[in-house]
DNA sequence: ATGAAAGCGCTAACAA
DNA sequence: TTGTTAGCGCTTTCAT
């Protein structure tokens, strides 16, 4: 049986009001009082009940947060920066999976909102309009997408487009491939945005392969386009994407990357232990959980903090696997 | 601001206890003014407050689990199986990340286990006696682990070795490293277990090479050992392992399987990814999630359901990529 | 079948 | 600085 603040009380001889305050603001009693009522709490391992707490303050210490699907490797590394910030913050995580299912989303959203002081919702397949819903009800962060003013931490996408162009060019290539993810994926949508924007800057020819499952097996259904685009290389949706078309090209006696380059996406773990290594754009998956919850945490402190309510942060391309051109490149 | 349920009682013109028992008891209350209830509480979008129901009842709708690593690409698996028969339950979960630190696991187990009805364990780093000390305070259930009478969902390790075994053997070989995991785990014993049994009553010969990281870094230190053995083929400790020493292989340009064949452990997604794919023993991963989920939902309802307080669970060789032998057994 | 009242463990006015 | 009181939202005796 766990004993609560009113056996701590009798044990120190003290009104449970002052148990209360020893413990939580330890600075509005006597020093002498607050070591009595430690003592006491620690002879009998008083743990407070957080949820009678939350019943008066309103605060639960909890978070929410709800991602997609946690057998993507992406969603694991955000989901571990969130979890390191929240330890040290003493807040509790409520982790839900919608399975991919906006539906389920949504109820999930609705379930969770009650019990906790804010949501962090990565990557939502949700709708803008219900996303909004939630953010006017629930202190809400997004990860990995925009909707209107609610407080978000996004990624360079823009940048990293630049960067993967830059080096395929600096490598000789002058017309690549680009295989799409989810149409209705507003990664996807900044991604190509990012794309056009760089390619037509830098005058490369780019080939733009439509929308595939974001997954392996998109990419081996993609890989046989790719090669007849006649690019010489290849941007990615992600590195999953870029697994597949890397794990049919060799199926096919392909070369990789003497014959087509590839670049995928995210830095996932298995881009480097593929063979080749894949060059990919890295993006700051823990990182981004960390700056979640912190905007979260000012959010709950402040609840004016408006004007640190977005972030978007850099990304780094990583060069692995040889990507040098293969054919020389067309002269002019 | 949500309504409560003196709202709801206010609005539909009955007591607060009257909505109460519509609600948790419907057969308590006349037909009539259960629809009464029902129409006032959906017209005011109303959602009972679990923890002000917790505080009454001793039981929040809550459960924890802890893993020791999300980035192990195991655990999120096993993480769906929960998160999924939790949600059909209506239950919430709780999820803490120990960062492969025992001490850590200790306290978070602490932290949470005020706040849960009972509390999932996976592939627990912490040292037996904690674990029993957890579990004599709080409905525990273990994952990938066995501690005394504590409930448990364990994989049939033995039976895979065996497998992997029958399977080398079947191919040709007779000569079998085998690069072990981390020393204190209880998967990594119980692996080895399994193995010298096997392989003792097949006749096979089965170089042991010590403790490696069960990550790739460590495949990749183990790989050059294994090519010294001689031995024709090797089970890693797991996926990741195995796949280091395949990378290491492929890089000394060693063929894999014709000069030497690879045998995983886990069937993570990577396995069936890399080139060639891996043969690995399949783990029950989701399943395990869900037995596990299960089997704390059965304690939580019936108390002294001590009867299946356990479980193991098959497991089932995956062969993938060519395990051929590579030269002729040597005649005895 | 329904209502009134008490109280789960805690905190926050308000007094003293 | 400390104690007293009230009450967060809900369930559950105990009456009716």
């Amino acid at each position: 049986v766990p004993s609560t603040l009113r056996d701590v009380a009798r044990v120190a001889g003290v009104s449970p009001s002052t148990v209360s305050r020893a413990l939580a603001n330890p600075d509005m009693v006597r020093t002498a009082t607050r070591e009595l009522v430690q003592r006491a709490a620690d002879r009998l391992g008083y743990q407070p009940n957080r949820a009678a707490r939350g019943l008066i303050t309103g605060r639960t210490g909890n978070i929410g947060v709800i991602v997609p699907d946690l057998a993507n490797p992406f969603f694991p590394h955000v989901l571990k920066g969130i979890q390191a910030r929240a330890r040290d913050a003493e807040y509790a995580v409520f982790l839900a999976d919608s399975d991919e299912d906006p539906a389920a989303e949504v109820d999930l959203v609705r379930a969770l909102s009650k019990q906790v002081d804010g949501l962090i919702l990565c990557s939502p397949r949700m709708r803008d309009h219900d996303i909004a819903d939630v953010a006017s009800e629930t202190v809400t962060v997004l990860v990995n997408r925009r909707v209107g003013r609610t407080p978000a931490i996004t990624t360079d996408y823009a940048d990293g487009m630049r960067q993967a162009l830059a080096h395929l060019e600096a490598l000789g290539h002058r017309h690549i491939a680009w295989v799409g993810g989810p149409r209705m994926s507003w990664s996807n949508r900044e991604r190509v945005r990012g794309l056009r924007t760089s390619s037509a800057a830098a005058d490369l020819v780019c080939t733009e392969m439509g929308h595939f499952p974001p997954t392996f097996a998109g990419g081996v259904a993609a890989a046989d386009l790719v090669v007849a685009s006649e690019a010489t290389a290849v941007i990615a949706y992600n590195d999953l994407v870029a697994l597949g078309i890397l794990s049919r090209l060799t199926a096919r006696g392909i070369s990789v990357p003497e014959r087509l380059s590839i670049v995928g996406i995210d830095d996932i773990p298995m881009s480097e232990m593929s063979h080749p290594a894949l060059t990919t754009v890295g993006l700051p998956k823990e990182a981004a959980g960390r700056a979640a919850f912190d905007l979260m945490h000012s959010l709950l402190s402040q609840p004016d903090a408006l004007n640190a309510a977005r972030r978007e942060l850099p990304v780094q391309l990583i060069v692995r696997g040889s990507t040098g051109v293969a054919r020389p490149p067309p002269s002019h």
